[in-house]
DNA sequence: TTACAGTTCAATCATTTGATGGAGATCAAT
DNA sequence: ATTGATCTCCATCAAATGATTGAACTGTAA
């Protein structure tokens, strides 16, 4: 049985297409609680019947969203495994940075909806998670900083999670934290690369191996 | 005339604080358009009459939530700034990351409501904001990163917006962040402490110590 | 043409939600 | 006790919102 969000998938034309990629602009920029199907109908130029038809109710379309972002999310860090693959530390940080952080502006919804499901919660509680858990332990993975498969340290887990967390506060919050720094968006992109790196690249790199510090 | 939350702080005991107290975690947990005024009364055990014969509507009630964290949070920001004065760098940035996470962490709901102001937007925008420049100038100020006191470079200014993201990210999003970890309440927050001035004081450091620019 | 599945939309319903009115309770001062 | 101010809550309203219905439109195959 083809879920809408599949059919989605296999036809970037589609009708259900158009309206996945609304709904996750509109579901990234207010929030479950903020968004109203209506509003998201307005943008299509839709009835809100014919969003119900495509999609059924609002749950529906706010699960596939979260789905199809976690799939895309998913994606980009097996590309950017491959790219890095028996590079030394400091270079797999740096390029999965350029990487991640290019991906992310250019989709900031996905930032935006990661940090709604991280520090919100809806009153209806949904049954689908962010894949959080697995993506930190796949990257401290393919960072090399897993030891022991089984028992991956706290503290590896915690640096992750914080050049995770820094990339989407900043990509998130570019129309806040952009006129505080006063850059236009292309400087405020390279700023934002360079700090990544130079916070977290050494954080790492004295971490874990020695060879360089 | 006195508002209501002049009010409430004049008497932490009166029904006004009571008030002001639960409103700040419920709109804290649940957003703006995730909390109900009834979520909000019920949990004082009051009539939604009594909340609007307090405090008016629920705008009114929010922007007073959003200034009472401004307020508390500018006044701890000023006594770590007593704390750290004359001591050297890597110190004023131990000292700091220290306080501020307990006393985060002691008020989680600074850090969500901080949080969900950045990243997400309500349908009718309000007319009261955080003062994320100001406290962010601040900071950087009291750090001694500040060259010429007109122009902060917007380097220095992410490197603190950096920070104070990490905090707030690490604090609010406990619940979902500590079974990633698998550590209890007490060890999540030294652990957090522990990364935080692993991250952020090498970065602090090496950037004032050799290039700035 | 007809038949039929797929699609769209105006109209409508039911619930939630923010807000209000007015009656009653409580209490201090006189 | 009376009065008036303050406070609380039940009942209710109006608007917003999620969801549904049934009619109409579209295109395609027989």
């Amino acid at each position: 049985m083809a879920s809408p969000l599949e059919k989605a998938r296999k036809d970037p034309e589609s009708v259900k297409a158009k309206i996945l990629l609304v709904a996750r602009r509109v579901f990234g920029v207010y929030g479950f609680h903020g968004t109203t199907i209506r509003m998201v109908a307005q943008e299509l130029g839709m009835d809100i019947s014919t969003l119900h038809y495509h999609w059924g109710d609002k749950r529906d379309l706010y699960e596939a969203v979260v789905l199809d972002i976690n799939h895309d999310l998913g994606q980009n860090l097996i590309n950017v495994e491959k790219m890095i693959h028996g590079l030394p530390l400091p270079d797999r940080l740096a390029i999965s940075i350029d990487y991640m952080t290019d991906y992310l502006f250019a989709h900031p919804e996905i930032s935006n909806l990661i940090i709604f499901r991280y520090f919100g919660k809806t009153r209806e509680e949904a049954g689908i998670d962010f894949k959080v858990p697995e993506f930190t332990y796949d990257i401290a993975r393919s960072m090399g900083l897993v030891k022991n498969k089984k028992n991956v340290s706290s503290h590896v887990m915690l640096m992750v999670l914080a050049l995770m967390n820094s990339m989407h506060c900043f990509i998130s919050g570019e129309d806040f934290f952009r006129p505080i720094v006063a850059l236009s968006r292309e400087e405020y992109i390279a700023e934002t690369k360079k700090a990544l790196k130079f916070i977290h690249i050494p954080a790492f790199t004295q971490g874990s191996d020695q060879k360089d510090k």
